[in-house]
DNA sequence: CAGTATACATAGCCAAGCTATGTAACTATC
DNA sequence: GATAGTTACATAGCTTGGCTATGTATACTG
């Protein structure tokens, strides 16, 4: 009786897509041993991605709020794995860098999750492989145009 | 000198469609005004899906532990969204069941999510969204054989 | 130089995750 | 059929990630 949902194919996909990704969340938790949560290597992924970013920034484009980022960087900082460097030329602001051993944590979380899940993906085909490596270029790419979009909105 | 990391294109790609899954929640948790949390929706989406079942059961299904099980099944029982049914034989047991009332619920939220992200995504090709979907469904696949190997440890 | 806007920090809350432990019920053994 | 072990769920207590509201210091602007 959903009479006002338009099911269109990309709304199922989409819905489809968070869903699964929910799941998938939980399965590569639970089979790490993954103390580390999420949100670290989110942020670290974003400052290597994209480099150095002021705080603020680092808050819009990892979709959380200022005082979730300030925890974070707080963390980070505190395990070394950032640098908080003075803007100069504008005393209230930091500058917030991914540092070498930030970069190589998460290489080594990446390591080890990805160990874990193998086994349950080992026999995907090579198509299959393809199709997850190109849905994760797209899904990136709409990440970036959402992130493009923030900027503009901002500028305006 | 990441002298062990075998980095193949299937560990590649698992790291990645972790990473990105990770900002994707972000956004659609950003875009869409979302006071829920995923874990409610993950867990009307497993019993949806799967059917009554215990509450232990349903744990390891969602992987979560059971303690945060009886916490997310209080809060979904408090909303109307489930059902404790008595199990006849084992007085210790419960049985969880979806109501009407959760699966509207995640009907809803599904309709929201989606209309908040279909902005971003609307370009996409049909080719892009057949391969989004089939990504869903290996995603899917792999999903369900890791349970099936939950199950058969148990058994074992 | 006064007032407003901006950048980050702090306070305080809630939800989701965990481990450790408790309680009640089932099972099995003698 | 009492007793011991096991199982199913609940409770306690902690940490982290998320939020809003607010504080403080710096920058900008009339």
């Amino acid at each position: 009786m959903y009479t006002g949902s338009v099911t269109s194919e990309l709304r199922t996909v989409l819905g489809d897509l968070i869903s699964v990704n929910n799941r998938l969340t939980r399965l590569a938790a639970s089979v790490s041993g993954n103390t580390e949560s999420p949100a670290i290597w989110r942020t670290i992924v974003v400052l290597r991605d994209l480099g150095p970013m002021r705080l603020g920034e680092l808050a819009r484009v990892s979709r959380v709020s200022q005082p979730t980022m300030t925890k974070l960087v707080h963390t980070l900082d505190e395990r070394g794995w950032i640098r908080r460097i003075a803007d100069a030329g504008d005393a209230r602001a930091w500058l917030i860098s991914a540092d070498p051993s930030g970069l190589a944590a998460l290489a080594a979380w990446r390591d080890e999750v990805t160990a874990a899940l193998e086994p349950t993906f080992d026999d995907l085909s090579d198509d299959e492989i393809a199709t997850l490596a190109a849905s994760v270029e797209i899904v990136r790419s709409r990440l970036e145009r959402a992130r493009e979009a923030l900027r503009e909105g901002k500028s305006a």
